[in-house]
DNA sequence: CCTAAATGTCTATTGATATAGACAACCATA
DNA sequence: TATGGTTGTCTATATCAATAGACATTTAGG
């Protein structure tokens, strides 16, 4: 199903093999060769783009360096992960809970962490006033070992200080909360756009440059109704897809 | 706010030239320059991104062929257009409804139309057995006269025959839905992901290559839970931003 | 154990991408 | 009207991206 096979653009500012990569990439994951677990020959993936084989090598050269794929000289292109999480965004979305049985094992890591003033944005966002002081936390999350997920996220922070030792030992949102009295919250917004992977994603997420990233920009809050955190984090769209069930 | 200033990236497979077009399209969408109206000099751009002035022209040439700004010897280089539409995503989900006062003109296209047998995939999702009859429908939506979403829409074909002709006529499955006897529906599911642009993109979307697409595949069900449609849709990333309300 | 089917490596050539520098043309405004 | 700031154009050079062809090397299977 799906749209069908259109085929690669020239001098568009993306070269060929980056273009192919990620064509390869989604049919990994869409479970295209599931049959054989391999990629189809160079040769034959070369017709099928309509590109010579040597920019088939070097599509398959990048996906190799992401750990996707692996050549071996006789045998073929194996194909060593593959996978796409999906992420249910509902109006009690919990990361760790979202995943599921989609990972064995997930982790949460604190990057970073500083206290800064409200900007007008964020302050109109959790509805406190300008210039307030707010916790900004740097996160990044794993399953099973590969990242999934970077995070900024923000907190009031007269309600919830100490919130970052709180997520640095546990590694999750909803422990921390509940560590700091807040037993339960709410997601009520969730805004979500695309763009390109910038030098921080590279790094973090461990992808390959030219990545697309999704962006989800989120507020949740308590039971009733007062903001208590908004986050900003950014997943491989190659990855991650979202859910919303209505 | 947002993420800080990130340099561009080398040797990735995306040229510096589009990854710069991409940044600066953003910084415009984002409302970085309304003070001024104008993007900021070349030379300026040159030195923050760490690049050839040559090469910010070939950006800004770019956005210009996409008609975001206007170069102007001697002015500047001035902001055209500056938009990003939202699309609230909620169990009453409607195109038109949805952009609102966004926009002035609403218009959708029927592209092309057709009857086929419903695939594996198709036929789960719409709850008939596999191998039935379904309508195809390719449509292309506007707001102000230029292309917003490009979609693929299928149909039970026993329960919505004629549902080609409603749609052309009318230009909205709303009202397309309501001359065949149905007066209301309900989303239950999106999944949204984000890809490169491919070629159809790229034409009926008037987008410069190397776009990124926000896709969204949704099901909709009559009042009963009955599903009634299946779309997958594509939007331009950076003209367009999802909503998702709790 | 030979052969077909793969991937690996090498050389050569062309066009796109990026840098560098210089100068022309144009606009707003002091 | 002179000047500073800005975009437009030109030449030159180096590197990356893509094509082309030939041949080596490895693996699986008859």
């Amino acid at each position: 199903m799906d749209t069908g096979q259109t085929n690669v653009h020239r001098q568009n500012g993306v070269a060929l093999w980056r273009q192919i990569a990620d064509r390869i990439r989604a049919s990994i994951a869409n479970g295209d060769y599931d049959a054989t677990g391999k990629v189809p020959p160079e040769f034959t993936l070369a017709a099928q783009f309509g590109v010579n084989r040597h920019t088939v090598r070097s599509a398959l050269a990048a996906l190799a360096q992401e750990g996707i794929v692996r050549s071996v000289q006789g045998r073929g292109t194996l194909i060593e992960r593959k996978e796409r999480l999906n992420f249910p965004i509902t109006r009690r979305t919990r990361f760790s809970e979202g995943i599921g049985d989609q990972a064995r094992e997930k982790e949460g890591l604190l990057l970073h962490s500083a206290q800064e003033p409200a900007s007008a944005d964020l302050s109109a966002r959790l509805r406190i006033p300008e210039g307030a002081t707010v916790i900004r936390l740097e996160t990044l999350r794993k399953a099973d070992h590969r990242p999934v997920s970077r995070s900024t996220t923000w907190f009031p922070a007269d309600r919830f200080d100490g919130i970052e030792e709180a997520y640095s030992k546990s590694g999750s949102i909803t422990v921390a909360f509940r560590m700091l009295g807040l037993s339960d919250y709410l997601r009520v917004s969730t805004e979500v756009t695309a763009t390109h992977a910038d030098g921080a994603d590279l790094a973090d997420l461990q992808l390959s440059p030219g990545a697309i990233i999704l962006v989800a920009r989120a507020l949740n809050t308590d039971p009733d109704g007062v903001p208590v955190q908004y986050a900003v984090s950014r997943f491989p769209a190659d990855m991650v897809q979202f859910t919303i069930e209505n």
